[in-house]
DNA sequence: GCAAGATTGATGCAACTGCATTGAAATGCT
DNA sequence: AGCATTTCAATGCAGTTGCATCAATCTTGC
C-alpha cells in the first residue's frame, strides 16, 4: 500500500470525497441531460445510446447481446427497451438466418431521424456541461483518471 | 471560447469521450456498490445516505426538505423512501412543534446499527474502487476537476 | 378575521427496473 | 438419433421512479 489505507481497509477522507463527488456530479449532469431531452419532447437518453450503437453498426444492425455489452444494460431491461422502441417505430427486429433464437436489431429511418434530433439537444448539453467547463488538458486528465477507475471485470 | 467548440456548439470528440467515460465509470462503480450491499443482505445505497445525513444531524434529526437538498432527491421520492425506512424501523417521523405540516426525521437505534453494517461493505467498496486505484495526488486532481463540472444551479 | 397564496408532505397512476423464471432453439454427449 | 446442457430472448411479478395532483397547514394582505 502506498498512501491510502490500502486494499481491504476503510477509505481515507480524500477517497470518500472523490467518490461522493463523482457520484453527485455524474448524476446531476445526467439529470440535466434527461431534463433537456424531455423539455424538447424527445425520448430518454438510453434511446439515444441504442440508436447511436445501431447507426454505428451500419445496415446489418446488431444482436441484442452486443447492445447489452456496449451499453452495460441488463438483458431483460434491453429486451423491454427494444419493445418500446419498436412500438414507436425507431428500431426493427428481424430474424437471423440459421439461428431461430437470435434476432437482429436495426434502426429505422425514423430512428435515425430521432437520433439526429436528440443529438442536437444532447450534444449541446455535453458542450455546456463538459466542453465549456474543462479545457482540453483538463478533459484529457479527467479521461485518464476515469480510465484508471474503470472497474475490472472480475 | 478557448479551445473547444465554445458555448452553444457541438462538443469536440475529446469532450464527448470524457462525458461518456464519466457516465460509464460512475454507473459501473455504483452497480458494484449496490451489488455488494445486496450480497450482504443490506438495503440499497440510498438508505445509507439518508441514515448518514440523519446521524450527522444529531439527535434532533432533519426535515425532509433538508434531506432532499443534501441528497438531490425528489420530494415524492424521498417521501416514499422514508415510508419504507420507517416500515423497517430504521427512521422515525415526528411532529414539529408549531407547524402541523412539517415533520422531523430521526434515525432509530436500529437505523444506526444498519448504517454501521452498511459502511463496512460500502467503505470497503470505495477503497477498492477509488482508494486502491488512484493515489492521493490523483484523487485530489479528480476532485478538482469534478468540482469544475458541478452543474450550476441555474 | 378571513380569503388568496405559498409551503410541506402524501398519493394515484403510468412507466421503468430488478429478479427469477420460462420458452424456444441450438449444441454437446453418448 | 435421443436427451441433457447451454444460449438467447421474453415475461410475471414486485419494487421503484417520475409526474401530476391533492390535502393540510401556515403566511400574507386586507
Amino acid at each position: 500500500m502506498k498512501d491510502d489505507s490500502g486494499a481491504g481497509g476503510m477509505p481515507a477522507n480524500q477517497t470518500i470525497r472523490a467518490w461522493a463527488q463523482l457520484q453527485r456530479v455524474s448524476r446531476r449532469m445526467l439529470e440535466r441531460v434527461e431534463g433537456a431531452l424531455k423539455d424538447a419532447g424527445l425520448p430518454p437518453l438510453v434511446w439515444y445510446d441504442v440508436l447511436h450503437e445501431l447507426v454505428g453498426a451500419g445496415k446489418a444492425g446488431l444482436r441484442p447481446g452486443q447492445l447489452m455489452e456496449s451499453m452495460l444494460l441488463a438483458q431483460y431491461n434491453l429486451s423491454r427497451l427494444l419493445d418500446r422502441m419498436e412500438k414507436d417505430g425507431l428500431i426493427a427486429r428481424s430474424a437471423v438466418e440459421g439461428d431461430g433464437r437470435a434476432q437482429m436489431i436495426t434502426a429505422t429511418a425514423e430512428g435515425r431521424r430521432i437520433r439526429r434530433a436528440m443529438w442536437t439537444v444532447y450534444g449541446r448539453q455535453i458542450s455546456e456541461l463538459v466542453g465549456d467547463r474543462l479545457n482540453e488538458r483538463e478533459r484529457k486528465t479527467l479521461s485518464g483518471l476515469l480510465l484508471k477507475l474503470r472497474p475490472s471485470d472480475g
